[in-house]
DNA sequence: AAAACGTGGCA
DNA sequence: TTGCCAAGTTT
């Protein structure tokens, strides 16, 4: 056998992570582990598994749940598309599938918010199918290993690692090979101080001996970081205040949040007070006070944000029709973006 | 193909 | 502070 793949796959017998979706092979838990792990960390996401697996213990329940409960499940970890699509995936199954989980990496490719990667995942966890799973931490290692310097980054560069992948995988047990390979991007070959003194095969590693293992992988793109000034209005009325729900496409689709008007620049009291009707009809006189800045920084966007407060005695007229009253109790049963959770925890 | 999509941790 | 990265997918 390949010296590579046995010392790996000894490796990962001694050292394995005992995770919880690991010790199963039921595919609705696999496919929900995976999805809350894609760009997540084992630790952050862990939670939240637990959190699904006690309030779905099955497709069915979760395709006939609210997107709204989903979401709120899913509040404080990112990416909310995800959630979205989860629901959307559970209920292709029901009505595509006839409520059978698909066994082929043909048809999860068709589940919403499953791309290459969660269906190999699954392929090959829930079925030991021979699919390997090129995730980031896979990534990573083979480019190392083999001292290759194309950009992960890049789509077209994909079939390369793909092809090492599969030819290593020959003969082996998918299921075992691609935890091991993941895992051993995860404890030993990791970004920053990788442990190439316990790394299993670190006298093959073509990188260690050309001394390249900090280099490795290569990212062509950068991103570029857009600046956005948002005020948010806490609007007294009746012992509460609103919420609405953000609509459309973009950040935090279906989340609900203050209202909101966004500025070009630093908003100001005199340029909100003139945009006002963006969000209010009210005749009547008010004033806005400046509460709280904060800053919140996402992975293309810093956003820059002002809390203000309106207090009204009279009902608002809303501009948008998507706008609930609630309190400082009740208003926890809605989903919202961090940012705003981490203003109204403050009040 | 490139850009958008969240949040938290670490150097 | 700034930049990088994490069990990627969608448009």
């Amino acid at each position: 056998m390949n010296q590579i793949v046995l010392g790996i796959l000894y490796w990962y017998q001694k050292n394995l992570r005992n995770l919880p979706w690991r010790s199963t092979n039921d595919p609705f838990k696999i496919w929900l582990s995976e999805v809350i792990l894609q760009q997540t960390q084992v630790v952050q996401g862990t939670v939240y598994y637990e959190k699904f697996i006690e309030n779905f213990s099955n497709i069915k329940q979760l395709a006939n749940a609210e997107e709204e409960q989903i979401l709120k499940l899913w509040q404080g970890l990112g990416y909310y598309s995800r959630a979205r699509n989860l629901h959307k995936a559970a209920q292709h199954i029901i009505n595509n599938f006839n409520g059978v989980f698909p066994n082929n990496y043909k048809d999860l490719l068709k589940l919403p918010g499953v791309g290459d990667y969660t269906a190999s995942a699954i392929a090959s966890f829930a079925y030991n199918l021979p699919h390997p799973t090129l995730d980031g931490n896979v990534y990573r290692f083979i480019a190392r290993l083999y001292n290759i310097n194309l950009p992960i980054d890049e789509p077209r560069n994909k079939s390369v690692f793909i092809n090492i992948l599969m030819e290593l995988m020959e003969g082996q047990e998918p299921r075992q090979f691609n935890n091991a390979m993941m895992e051993m991007g995860a404890i030993i070959c990791k970004p920053q101080n990788p442990q190439c003194n316990i790394c299993p095969v670190a006298d093959y590693c073509e990188a260690l001996k050309n001394n390249t293992v900090e280099n490795l992988p290569v990212k062509s793109k950068k991103v570029k970081v857009q600046i956005r000034h948002l005020n948010y209005f806490f609007i007294e009325y009746n012992n509460g205040f609103y919420l609405e729900k953000r609509m459309g496409s973009g950040i935090w689709q279906n989340l609900f949040q203050l209202p909101l008007i966004e500025t070009l620049s630093e908003g100001t009291k005199e340029i909100l007070l003139s945009q006002i009707n963006l969000i209010l009809n009210n005749k009547s006189t008010m004033d806005i006070h400046f509460e709280k800045d904060m800053r919140h920084i996402l992975t293309h966007q810093r956003l820059e944000v002002k809390f203000w407060k309106i207090q009204l005695n009279i009902e608002p007229e809303f501009t948008n029709k998507k706008m609930v009253h609630t309190n400082l109790s009740e208003y926890k049963n809605y989903a919202v973006p961090k940012l705003i959770e981490n203003y109204l925890l403050l009040l």
